[in-house]
DNA sequence: GCTTGATTTTGATCATTGATCAATATATTT
DNA sequence: AAATATATTGATCAATGATCAAAATCAAGC
């Protein structure tokens, strides 16, 4: 039997989400077992379900991860130069890890909570974090008529940067060397449309 | 026991995924099983699998109808007018469909197939067919130059509008009166940064 | 009508899963 | 040491996906 003291509650935490992270990657949201997850650290079921409450909570936990890496990924970029360059960065900061992490960034789609439990706010809040990033980036390319604008229209690029890399995972839509090109002409189009030049 | 001569194949075969779709309405992927299917239809389980080769199988043939459902709906939209504004609906149209249907709809990034087994040609040719109506669409958008690309520019186009639906479902981040807005300013900013003008 | 053969339908069966919880083991406090 | 609090276990339950031999139904040939 597992010591009580061999790992502490925040351990075992950091463990059980790096197994079930491990699992996504090899095979998304079906390869995330509540037995899976405890073999993989040593425990056994009834210790996970000591640390989360059932097996969603433990997957939205794990998306919560995956949405602090992509935030860490992307606030180490720092804009430098032009406006333009530097969405084109986060955009393909964005892109790389969706393509080197496939089915872990896909598990933030596969997996919606049943219905009558929205994400708790903590998710919620992250999610926004990672759209502030956009926000204070495409600044610089608005006018002062558009600056009020500024949350939306990050909205808008964002979603549709995201949107090229989830039509990618849908179907093999987009072969991955046109993704690439894909956010370039996005971003291009949509600078060149905010530009008061016409 | 059901007779043999109740309904033929096919009739079975429409009226499991009529159920799953139901299911799936309300209860996204979590809702289909393929018990609960055949109760549905008032087979049993071993039917099911008489149909369809496993679950997933059963789940990329209702996947496919939706498509074949949105196909439908937007290739109802004629081009009237000028092109921006086709475009604009054909978007509100794909849009109303994932706001009418959202688990349906949601359906479609819900599942994926286990690790190594792609989707089926037919599914993938669905696919594209709905890409061509707005390649179709975004045509006259575009200058001799542009023409030899209108593929490219409408997978961009099409996947941004797909992933305001798609960012919306993902964390309540965008409320229903706004995705609206969002497209509208996609499209314009799109079509703008498109015109020869700049 | 009867027999033969093909197809459909059933439901018992198996392995696996998510989840619960009383019992046990360990740690902490008094 | 005793009492209390917490962690861990694993047996247990209901539900699920899937399989398959047996039973039921149908169609064709005679």
């Amino acid at each position: 039997m597992a010591r009580r003291s061999d790992h502490s509650r925040e351990e075992l935490y950091e463990m059980a989400l790096d197994a079930a992270r491990r699992m996504a990657e090899k095979d998304g949201l079906r390869g995330i077992t509540s037995r899976g997850v405890a073999r993989e650290i040593g425990y056994t079921i009834g210790t996970i379900y000591n640390l989360f409450d059932d097996l969603d909570d433990l997957i939205v936990h794990l998306n919560g991860r995956t949405l602090d890496e992509l935030h860490a990924r992307l606030s180490g970029l720092k804009p430098g130069g032009n406006a333009e360059n530097y969405l084109l960065e986060l955009a393909r900061g964005y892109m790389e890890f969706t393509q080197q992490h496939p089915r872990l960034w896909g598990l933030l789609l596969e997996h919606r909570l049943p219905e009558g439990r929205g994400p708790p706010d903590w998710y919620e809040a992250r999610l926004f974090r990672l759209l502030g990033l956009i926000e204070r980036a495409i600044e610089p390319s608005l006018d002062a008529r558009q600056k009020k604008k500024s949350r939306h229209l990050a909205r808008v690029l964002w979603s549709s940067v995201h949107g090229i890399c989830s039509l990618g995972a849908l179907g093999g839509l987009a072969v991955e060397e046109t993704e690439s090109e894909m956010v370039q002409t996005l971003i291009t189009l949509f600078v060149a449309g905010l530009s008061p030049g016409r």
